[in-house]
DNA sequence: CAGGATCCTCTATGATACTG
DNA sequence: CAGTATCATAGAGGATCCTG
């Protein structure tokens, strides 16, 4: 591209710095649809837009159409329009997007494994307070 | 706070439920400062709050506080008061905090490698709409 | 030094109504 | 079906002042 390459070497990647790039990752898949839209894409395979709108439970129609169109920018997913009588709108996840797949699922298994204690924690430190 | 009596580990992990812990993962360490607080204790071993405040640039006394509030009681740092003339609190994570340190870094990882691609699709995504 | 308490401003998100 | 457009609002988050 044509990065100066005076926002090379300071910068690297300090996770610290609010302009490093791993900040923009949590906008990325930071926000719920975001990972929900990308595990449901990465379980189930291509889906439409009325399959995610079911299938994630709680999503607005705003919400999802908004994310959807995030993650397209990102290039994390396509969208595919079939222009049959009722529009057919079919997502999927780009080769890029299923590499996420990976880190998400330590995450998961992170949370299948930890967030008992987690909810012990919190538990314990409510009852102090009251 | 609409959960009545949803304590129950329940049905499975169907991460697409509203009531799904992973959803509550995402609360924890979904946003950023939460992150940015474990990476930085990770790395750095224990942080006083100054120097936390100093290190993540950007952070709001606000929020740090109540990001450090959030992840003690979820048991992922420890906050340690120091009762001397200036008082002295240093916050470390705990072994449960130190669990989350691998899933954050594949994460970190993917962003690293994948980041400079997402770059690319965004462009690619807003040149056609000019 | 390490916050607590306030006030205030956006932004994210939801609800609703309309359309190709 | 798959959105777009609009309105409305809770709450996140920042700025500021104060204290043990």
């Amino acid at each position: 591209m044509d990065l100066p390459t005076a926002d090379r070497p300071a910068a690297r990647f300090d996770v610290f710095a609010a302009s490093c790039p791993s900040r923009r990752l949590l906008d990325a898949i930071g926000n719920k649809w975001a990972s929900l839209v990308i595990v449901a894409l990465g379980l189930e395979g291509p889906m439409r837009y009325s399959e995610l709108s079911t299938r994630i439970d709680g999503v607005s129609q705003k919400m999802l159409t908004q994310t959807l169109r995030g993650l397209e920018r990102d290039g994390l997913l396509t969208r595919t329009v079939t222009p049959s009588v009722p529009v057919r709108v079919d997502y999927e996840l780009t080769p890029l997007g299923l590499t996420l797949l990976e880190p998400m699922r330590h995450l998961k298994d992170w949370a299948e494994t930890h967030m008992p204690e987690v909810d012990a924690s919190r538990e314990a430190y409510d009852q102090k307070d009251t």
